[in-house]
Parts: structure tokens; C-alpha cells; sequence
DNA sequence: GTCTATAGAGCGATAGAC
DNA sequence: GTCTATCGCTCTATAGAC
């Protein structure tokens, strides 16, 4: 009785959220949206003011996708150490891009306070959580506790957005996969890679 | 006799880089373009065979100008490390991206294979050309020998590009400078800052 | 080489029937 | 809640005068 199974303004939610990662806010049309969702015009302008207003819903609830996977991965079980690798090392689909990251080049929601406020918070959420790992793993000896941890936090970061850009530039995944190995090369030294 | 002083298709080509930068291929109309360069629609169809072919000659620039540039830097004096450093370091307009990482988020340039060559060339050259520097880093003892010069180069060149995404997200070029840093004080820990 | 006029398609949104 | 019809606008491109 709540709702018919199918929920017709969730469709639409994740139809958008899969054409703003494909295509971005730009280049997705409501109609797109629509015709991916299985729904009409006039479903989506009854569960929605427009189009602003449906990516809303998506990006709030990409960001949030994102945010609480990093904090459950940052909160999991190991060492510091262990848990900044598992987070760098997560497999992603790098030629997809992020999801989050990839709005930050979308003109009209960057000129949108409400839709750029959540991509926003996530990107300065990951960082500061990631960087007080970094500063326990400097702390029990596992880093250089000459490392920034701020500092480091934002680099390691980078490294996964850019990595992002450099393997979709290359068409290959591989490049991201490189971009990390870098990374974790760069911050343990001293730890031996396979192979 | 050769041009008017002011060339329209130079015009043309110049406003269609700034346009790209700003809005990326898929925010940028035809229209809007001939209105910056001050030119009629019939000017930049005689130049051009369309948007596409503007397009391409827009982003081959932008993409020559960024590998000269990075070229210019790594082929400078000093030491390998202090390429580097002048590359990495230098002052970026973080706030509005990279003009040619930027390409690599809208999906009509990466579908078409002739605007998206120039992109990938650019950053596999960069990248191995920082690849060298880096052997030679570690060759010459300035840098750990243990580090993999490719995959250290590709997460430096990723540093860059993710810094601009950071630096968008939080609507503030110090973060971009922040990852910066972090980059640095992984490459070369030994190095203290200033402060 | 540049202009204006025009075209067909899609954009984002609204209206009103059911 | 969902549908179809319609709106005014912009998109990218072509035609043809000057």
C-alpha cells in the first residue's frame, strides 16, 4: 500500500544518477532521464520541481554513497597503515570516473550552492578523516612522522580523482591502477610490493 | 596583406579554448562562440566545417601549449629533483581546472577519436617524461631508489589533476596548493619546508 | 569572407484531461 | 499519479545574398 513495488520517483533517482555520471548535469536532458526511468514527463515534474531538483536527490545520494563507504573502510579493522591501503587500493571502475568528482567540472552545478554543497562536504569529510589516519600511522611508527598529515591526506586524494582523469584520458584502467601503486610507493617505501 | 591584424579564425579558435575550459565541449554552443569572438555564423562556417572541427583545433592547442610548457620545465636547470619540484610547483589557475584534464569528463570528446588523441598524448608524454626525471632522481640519490619511476611519475602528474578537482569542490585554490605540497613532502620528506 | 534567413530537432517546463 | 499536448527557446547547420 506504500508505493507500487516499483517506485517510480526512485527510478528516476537512479536513472539520474547513472546519466549525471555518464554524461553529467549538461549533457542529461530530463527527457533522457525519463526514458531511462520508464517513466513519463509528467511523473517526473509530479515527484519533482525540475530538473535541478531531481539532480539534487541524485547528487545527495552519490555523495552520501561515497562518504560512507570511505568510513567504513576507514573505521575497519587493522592498522592505519592497512586501512589507507585498503582504502586507496579499493577497486573502482576508473574509466567510469567518480561519481562525486566528476561534477566539480559541471559549470551549472558548481554555480548552484544547494547542488554543490554536497559534493563539497564529501571531498572535505574524506580528507579529514583520512588525514587523522595518517596521523596515527605517523604517531605508532608505520609513516614518516614528518609527513603533513593534512598535507598528505589531500595528496592521497588527488591521487585517486586524478587518477580518474589520467586513466579515462589514456582509455585504460591500467593508469589508475599505476596512480595508486605510486601512491603507496610514495608513502610506505619500506613495504615491499609483490611480484 | 596576409589577415586583417585581428584574424576571425584566430578569434575563433582562441574563444573556443576559453569556452572549453570554462563549459566543456557538450556546455558550448556554436552560438556562443561566434558571440565572444565577435563573428557571425557565417564566419565560423567558412572557417570551420562545424563544431567538431573548431572544437579539434581548439583543443590541439590547448593540449601542444600544456606539453610545451611542462616540457620547457623538466628540460630547465638544476637537478632532477628541482625540475620537479619547479613543475609540480608551479602556479596554476586551480580554481578553473586544467583545460585539457577537463576534456576528459565530457563524453562527446572521448567518444570521438580524433578530439580525444590530442588529450591522451599529452598526458602520456608528460608522464614519461616525468618518468625520467624521476629515474634520474633516484639514480643520482636525491630521490629513494626504491621507487618506481612510472608509477611515481603517473601519481605526481594524478596529484595535479585531482588537485584541481579539490580545489573546485571546496571552492578554494589553497586546497589545490595543499595537495601540492602533500605530493612533495612524500617525494622528498628529507626536504624541509620553509614556515 | 561575412551577413541574414531559415530549418528541423531537442531543450526544460506547463496545462489540463484522465 | 500518469498521460498527452503544447509552449517558447536554443541547438547545430544550411542556403543564398552581398
Amino acid at each position: 500500500m506504500y508505493g507500487d513495488g516499483v517506485d517510480t520517483r526512485e527510478q528516476l533517482i537512479e536513472s539520474a544518477r547513472e546519466l549525471l555520471w555518464e554524461r553529467g548535469y549538461v549533457g542529461t536532458s530530463p527527457k533522457a532521464i525519463q526514458q531511462r526511468a520508464g517513466a513519463g514527463q509528467g511523473s517526473m515534474y509530479h515527484h519533482f520541481r525540475g530538473k535541478p531538483d531531481l539532480a539534487l536527490a541524485a547528487i545527495r545520494r552519490s555523495a552520501d554513497e561515497m562518504r560512507a563507504r570511505a568510513e567504513a573502510e576507514f573505521a575497519g579493522t587493522g592498522t592505519a597503515l592497512d586501512r589507507i591501503t585498503a582504502y586507496l587500493g579499493r577497486e573502482r571502475a576508473a574509466l567510469r570516473g567518480c561519481p562525486v568528482g566528476r561534477l566539480t567540472q559541471d559549470p551549472d552545478v558548481m554555480a548552484d550552492p544547494e547542488l554543490r554543497a554536497p559534493v563539497e562536504e564529501t571531498f572535505t569529510r574524506v580528507t579529514e578523516q583520512l588525514a587523522a589516519l595518517v596521523a596515527e600511522g605517523s604517531a605508532n611508527g608505520e609513516l614518516d612522522p614528518r609527513l603533513d598529515p593534512v598535507a598528505t591526506a589531500t595528496a592521497l586524494v588527488a591521487v585517486l580523482q586524478g587518477g580518474y582523469v589520467l586513466a579515462r584520458a589514456a582509455g585504460s584502467a591500467d593508469v589508475y591502477a599505476r596512480a595508486v601503486d605510486g601512491a603507496l610507493g610514495l608513502l610506505a617505501p619500506h613495504v615491499r610490493k609483490e611480484g
